[in-house]
DNA sequence: TATTGTTATACTCTATAACTATA
DNA sequence: TATAGTTATAGAGTATAACAATA
């Protein structure tokens, strides 16, 4: 039976994309969400979005990290940073440490068991990665990075 | 004079992203972040998103879609759609047909003012796609949403 | 009973502006 | 005066659950 353009029997329909098909914008997106689902959805999931774990490994790699500096760092308002540390705080995964060189800064640290949530959660990455790229090539995956470079 | 690792004399810190930097899927939300904004801000930019301007392309593509089909292809709940449409309907972009077939259902159409904004809205498409792709090559371009397909 | 669209509600992400405590 | 962090507030995007109209 010959399929309907634009119906099944199922009615699902398969819609029309039109131009949006080809447009690195829209591939962009939906390859970010797919991404984003399989990191949260994936075995082993840490339980803490790719944002979250982006925090922990910049306050691991930057000792005495400021908010202001992690902000710019990241590219989002220091208030928007706020709940999100909150959040990490409340989980005990970071400190906020007054600094004794200017107490209106807050040095922000890893905990004990923010220091073993990241090893954990950088071992998922690994795993997420290899998931992610499978149908790709080591020269493949090499050439996405290089290109999502030259436009991010 | 040699650059203090991780400071600057702007007093601008040049964070170590870590492992950050080569993950698919960081590059990937940066990336996405770079062609929204670009969109958004470029010159003859139609005061749309890339979202709403998906919904126009669609609705003009595929006649009498209904809100369940819109929600079903472009993948969000037909609950969240419905601030999306109204938004489109109040500027007078589209409209809700009362389907005659079955009065459940509403069918999405272009108002004239919508054509016209969707054809404006394509040649600004094109443009922001050149832009956003000016230091690939034809061929890396095509490279580039072949590997976003395989991810996406 | 089931489906379509809507509403009520809630949570996240984002920003701007105003506040505080420091500098 | 200016800066670091916080709070208040607001808007967009997302979802689930319940509802009215219709099938």
């Amino acid at each position: 039976m010959a399929k309907t353009p634009g119906s099944n029997q199922d009615g699902i329909h398969a819609l029309d994309f039109g131009q949006l098909t080809d447009l690195v914008g829209y591939r962009l997106r939906k390859a970010q969400i797919a991404a984003y689902q399989a990191f949260m959805t994936g075995r082993d999931a840490p339980g803490l979005t790719p944002g979250q774990v982006g925090v922990l490994i910049l306050i691991d790699r930057n000792p005495a990290l400021t908010q202001q500096a992690l902000s710019y760092g990241i590219g989002v308002d220091k208030s928007t940073l706020v709940a999100t540390l909150d959040r990490l705080s409340e989980r005990g995964l970071i400190r906020r440490v007054r600094s004794s060189v200017d107490r209106r800064q807050n040095e922000l640290r890893l905990t004990p068991k923010g220091q073993r949530t990241l090893t954990e959660a950088l071992a998922y990455i690994d795993q997420h990665e290899r998931a992610l790229t499978a149908r790709l090539s080591d020269d493949e995956r090499a050439t996405l990075l290089a290109l999502l470079h030259k436009i991010g």
